[in-house]
DNA sequence: CAGCTCGTGGGAAACGTTACCCATTCCATG
DNA sequence: CATGGAATGGGTAACGTTTCCCACGAGCTG
């Protein structure tokens, strides 16, 4: 019932004997480098398949790669980073590099602790996906090993930056929320107070959207935004302020589709139904937004994009790292669903 | 503006040379290993913070452990998962180790693929969560490196499990309905038809569960189960099955919340109303079940508690490989919400 | 006081891979 | 036929850490 006495791993040494050749030319052979004759690559290649042999990826990063990528991503349970890390991996699939998450990163602390993780362990490669961190740690990181900045705006010399353009984003929400014929349209916005990544953040861009396009409808005097946070507690807590006003709102644009999920909550308490009574709209098109029992209007991010973006960039930068730093903006769309309506006269 | 000539690691040689000792000497404290006075101790601490040195864990991964657990998940988007993860990080915190992600297992070949990946990176252990490869893979895993399955029935000599009662889970549903007056409550069930691993899938057992209970409540004759998969899609399929039945169900319950989502679908469109015209329940209690507007009974498997187990499982499997496998088999709990209500007269 | 043991510290050889550089062979060129 | 260069293959020293051993001295025991 013992297990086996724990066999040997199949080490580069191995197939070159077995091969009859270096272990230089097996190792030749295993990164396509120059130096081996189409004979001698076929004979390593037979001996490789037939040993089994796989290199050993902690004895490679002794000597430089590791061929493996870390994301870091702020919270898996919002359903919007799937997407983006499916993006990401899509990219990598057909290349000898493998994709690793991060998990637990809420917080400035713990997004040190993973990241500071991943750079010890070699990593190729670093996404950071919506980072709280200040732009020094990240410009830190970036010395550090070849880094990617997902949704977050602002730019570096360090690193490379993908984005979604939130500004263009919320103007969508508002734009069409003016067009049913709304005047008062309110905002949920996630409160920042951090002065050093303010501007930076997706959360300020979407309510310094939402300021722009109201203006540029002539509703300036309408503009009313609530500061609470981007979570279904963030929205409940919101909306009950809004309805606490003297005129109320007749459409709330929420910051995030977990705010919305908090607004439908305190709107059902007030018994207000949507869109009868108030027009409703998330951000980031979860599929939350889409079941059929919600139907939430909100703005898609076209996450895969955004993953495979990062993904071609990191690459680019691994394989020459000095170049100038790119900013890719996306535009995003939006999902019209029935939780908006034109306003009632 | 070209980056500062990247700086050398500091290496275990530098500390060595700081504290003026020699680098076995710094390898010990790191380690809490024998041999090494307090006062050489706190001389050699006090060095590595001034220096700020961390181990490289690739070098480490070469002579032993690389102090790296890795997670494969099949999906990220199933919101049960997270909390798995959440109560394996907990447990971790305060280690030295790093729990990382796999991501994109969906499917026998990606999850070897991964899987595989983890052990060339020389990682000291896996938890597997939900896996679909067959056993022999799986144990061919366990004997290169220590592994914990999760949520997936039946033991090995090889490897620990962790899964939850998914023959009671199914059974307090059942009487659940049954209290409330239901006789023909149908069951929607993802089929499984692979022979090698077909006991020990969770969907299996839940469907067994459904079948006993209904027995135990003298219901045997009601009995009527729909063969479709853990998605949306397989059920909203399996719900307009089932309202193509002479005689309707009153009861539906769905092998899992995504399940429920499409269930609810397909109602809506037949104009049915939960839980007046039909109840309906979900399993794994996600995130969508806790949604007010959707607010569905669901059965919650502890997800903090599971990942705990394998955490706690794996830790000792580490530290003593030879032991016996363990499996631990959790209770879940019934959480009753507003999708169900008393069977109409 | 001889012979042990124990506590403390270090030397040096791994671990598996890559990168630098040199040696050999072969062929084309003058 | 001598020379040069390209093509091919290999020897070997790293990379940063751990582990096995050995050395030294102090404090015991008999």
């Amino acid at each position: 019932m013992e297990p086996p006495a724990q066999s040997r791993r199949v080490t580069i040494v191995d197939v070159a004997r077995h091969a009859q050749v270096s272990t230089t030319a097996v190792s030749k052979v295993l990164r396509n480098a120059y130096g081996a004759s189409p004979a001698m690559r076929e004979k390593v290649q037979r001996s490789i398949a037939e040993l089994g042999y796989r290199p050993y990826a902690a004895a490679r990063g002794l000597r430089g790669q590791t061929y493996t990528i870390g994301i870091m991503l702020p919270d898996i349970r919002n359903p919007f980073f799937p997407d983006i890390v499916d993006g990401v991996t899509d990219w990598f699939k057909d290349t000898d590099y493998q994709v690793l998450l991060g998990p637990g990163c809420n917080g400035e602390e713990a997004e040190a602790r993973v990241t500071e993780a991943m750079v010890d362990r070699g990593m190729d490669g670093l996404i950071l996906v919506a980072p709280v961190s200040p732009r020094s740690h990240l410009e830190h990181l970036a010395n550090l090993v070849p880094t990617v900045v997902v949704g977050r705006h602002g730019h570096s010399p360090r690193y490379d930056t993908v984005a979604d353009d939130d500004i263009a984003g919320a103007a969508l929400i508002v734009r069409h929320l003016a067009d049913l014929g709304h005047r008062r349209i309110a905002h949920i916005e996630h409160l920042e107070t951090d002065p050093t990544r303010i501007a930076e953040m997706p959360n300020t861009q979407r309510s310094e959207g939402y300021r722009r396009a109201m203006r540029e409808r002539g509703l300036a005097d309408e503009t009313d935004i609530v500061s609470t946070s981007y979570t279904q507690e963030g929205g409940y807590l919101g909306a009950q302020q809004l309805l606490a006003r003297k005129r109320r709102p007749t459409a709330i644009f929420a910051g995030s589709d977990f705010v919305a999920m908090g607004v439908l909550e305190a709107l059902a308490e007030a018994k207000l139904s949507v869109p009868e009574d108030i027009s409703l709209t998330g951000y980031d098109n979860t599929s939350f937004a889409a079941l059929r029992s919600i139907s939430l209007t909100s703005v898609d991010q076209a996450g895969n994009d955004i993953g495979a973006n990062a993904a071609r960039l990191l690459l680019d930068r691994i394989t020459e790292r000095g170049r100038p730093t790119v900013q890719v903006k996306l535009s995003p769309t939006l999902i019209v669903r029935n939780s908006t309506a034109p306003a009632a006269r």
